[in-house]
DNA sequence: TCGTTAACCTAACGGCGTCAACCTAGGGAG
DNA sequence: CTCCCTAGGTTGACGCCGTTAGGTTAACGA
């Protein structure tokens, strides 16, 4: 417990809830592990009695929730400043903008997208996050290098980079090789596939015949760019 | 509680372990999430004191642990007995298998792969199904189709296996498009993918010569055959 | 028959989320 | 200035949880 708090004047009954969210936040960030906050903890720190908590929220869940939506606004904001003049260059620095949130905030991320509980549901800062990405697939469609609905090859992208985010937060004693190098690996193959794949729909040579058109492929390409998706 | 057990024989001690197990097991598979799993709905099932849990695991979290991995064995199984003469349609094979598994035993899933604390890293039946998609790749590197270290691509093709699952699992109430479509999209971009995206390492081009460069490719496969990766 | 000991139980502790009931300070009405 | 009403809390308790210390019972060998 920090200190007792004074009591808020007559109109300002809603201030204990932001304090209560800072409460929570800290007690998060220092512990690392959302076991930590108890609504006990919460109200202590604050300088409340346990029960004030229920004046703001319904239950300890919708205090959890809520602590951890407030990171979320800053995901859109990192998502939709992605920009470049190349769609596919563009999409790729989505992807790679939402793998760094994740491992910015790894409790949050985790709380939020890998429970199934809490909060009854994508978050909605989530959706506008992938309602950008769906933006950014569309004009990678749009310029020819890429082909099928938007929305299935967003959410295909927003499923690898997930899963790239979920494994490292929720394994960290794999033995990784290399962090950086592991999340650059995971774009570049979710951007290529998502380029590739729905093109070759129904269509699948043997390996040997593919093996050689992928070469093709390659020897055609031989320009250099410094950023890669 | 259901009945009250008979005390086992002078030497069978162990056999409650395996009572606990089993009765675990099904709270886990009626309620359907782990919270259900108290030490004492676990016992009193058992028809056992609740002190008696203790008698054969250390805590509660060995015993969620325990009974969660009983059914990773299949995994390593359904994984090693995805054949195929072609190498990259056997590994598209194994992503599928891998996701379905997941899919079929949620919360166990959920548990050992979706939380930082239990199991102190990748069960060893996981393990050991990475080592059977690192054949896989390693097959498909052999035959020309891929590139690289194929621990580093099974790791990646890994994650975007995983990460289908997860969001499948932890989002349920998503408004998925088609659940089966979507697995095989995510599977096919992860496959070309991991064929097409080391290839083009440092190299390049903008959307526009990478977009003609695949209609080329595209153009020049026209063989159908009916499974994909 | 009896003692040993493996197998299990009883009782209790502290912490948790949550609720019902109570208090109290501070602003408006008279 | 006084009173009173209500917003903004507090006190105390309930039931459930994981976990522990210490007691009890029954199967076997001698």
């Amino acid at each position: 417990m920090t200190e007792k708090r004074v009591r808020a004047r007559r109109g300002d009954g809603a201030l204990l809830r932001e304090e209560l969210l800072r409460a929570a936040e800290e007690l998060l960030d220092e512990t690392g592990t959302e076991e930590a906050l108890t609504v006990r903890a919460v109200a202590a720190r604050a300088g409340v009695s346990t029960p004030s908590v229920y004046l703001h929220f319904a239950d300890k869940e919708e205090l959890l929730e809520a602590v951890c939506l407030r990171v979320w606004d800053e995901l859109g904001r990192l998502v939709a400043e992605c920009r470049d003049p190349d769609p596919f260059l563009r999409l790729g620095r989505c992807g790679r903008a939402y793998i760094r949130f994740a491992l910015d905030h790894p409790v949050q991320y985790r709380v939020l997208m890998m429970t199934p509980s809490a909060g009854e549901g994508v978050p909605p800062a989530a959706q506008a996050c992938f309602g950008y990405m769906v933006d950014a697939v569309r004009a990678c469609v749009e310029a020819g290098v890429m082909r099928g609905e938007p929305e299935r090859l967003a959410l295909a992208l927003w499923s690898a980079a997930h899963g790239c985010a979920a494994l490292l937060i929720a394994q960290p004693s794999f033995p990784w090789p290399d962090r950086d190098a592991m999340i650059d690996l995971i774009v570049r193959i979710s951007g290529f596939g998502a380029a590739l794949g729905p093109r070759m729909a129904g269509a699948l040579p043997p390996s040997r015949e593919l093996a050689a058109a992928l070469d093709a492929f390659e020897a055609r390409l031989g320009g250099q760019l410094p950023e890669r998706p």
